[in-house]
DNA sequence: CCTTGACCTTCTGGTCACTAGAAGGTTTAT
DNA sequence: ATAAACCTTCTAGTGACCAGAAGGTCAAGG
């Protein structure tokens, strides 16, 4: 597959796979003529980067996360060890989108009418569960 | 307040919050002598820019979060259509997170031992939910 | 066969959101 | 009064792209 049809279907810019595969994050093989010719595998990974960029993830973060499966001789014990690191990081970025949800909800529903931007639900923007 | 307090209540960096004056997401007052002044509504926005920032969300999305209850003469209606787009946007993350959440808790409780890193479950790290 | 247009290549330079470091002024504590 | 801790501004660098230029490749039509 070539880079075109790799970047919609993992949505993502050609020019962001060209640097993905520049600093190591895949490795497409090469035609004769020199086009990168993109495995299934290549645009699952990239499908992943996709997710885990827009969620916050860092590219190093990505980048480990996808050696926890293409690695072929780590550890199962590292495996789980990164493995649980990045889901507690998960579980707290679902807490505070969750908090962040049900503050904007409260906006939505009771500001409307002639509310001024000092009411109290607002207060809560910034998150008040214990960090 | 002085900028190394508000950075750690906030959990910035003292450069990040004068960067993010300089581009007018904050606006400490100022003492005689020329230090920042933070009142308890900058800390407040400057926790909200570091949660949401953690979370994916661009500073342009954030200036218009906090636009929203900052604007004395903005329109509740327009207040409403603001807030519900990023609600939508918050709740496609959360979708997201739980979608590798569940992943990874499948990684970390079936691929002990020695099972090798094709195992299926990884397949379905780049997500396979309806964009 | 040749050209046109879509597709691919590499390369340079720019942007956004910081981050590090330098050079220096201020305040507090001994 | 001198050091340590804190503050200031300024310049330059980094990470993660993105835009544009200059040029090679390939299938379809004249």
């Amino acid at each position: 597959m070539k880079i075109r049809q790799a970047a919609e279907q993992a949505q993502l810019s050609e020019k962001t796979i060209r640097y993905y595969e520049d600093i190591g994050l895949v490795q497409p093989l090469r035609r004769e003529n020199g086009y990168r010719d993109f495995s299934e595998r290549d645009v699952h990974n990239l499908k992943f980067l996709a997710r885990a960029r827009r969620l916050g993830f860092s590219v190093e973060d990505c980048r480990q996360l996808l050696g926890l499966y293409s690695d072929q001789k780590r550890a199962s014990k590292d495996v789980k060890q990164i493995a649980t690191a990045h889901l507690l990081d998960i579980e707290q970025k679902i807490n505070e989108l969750e908090g962040m949800r049900a503050t904007l909800e409260s906006l939505i529903k009771n500001c409307k009418g002639n509310h001024r931007p000092d009411c109290p639900i607002l207060n809560d923007l910034a998150g008040s569960q214990k960090t």
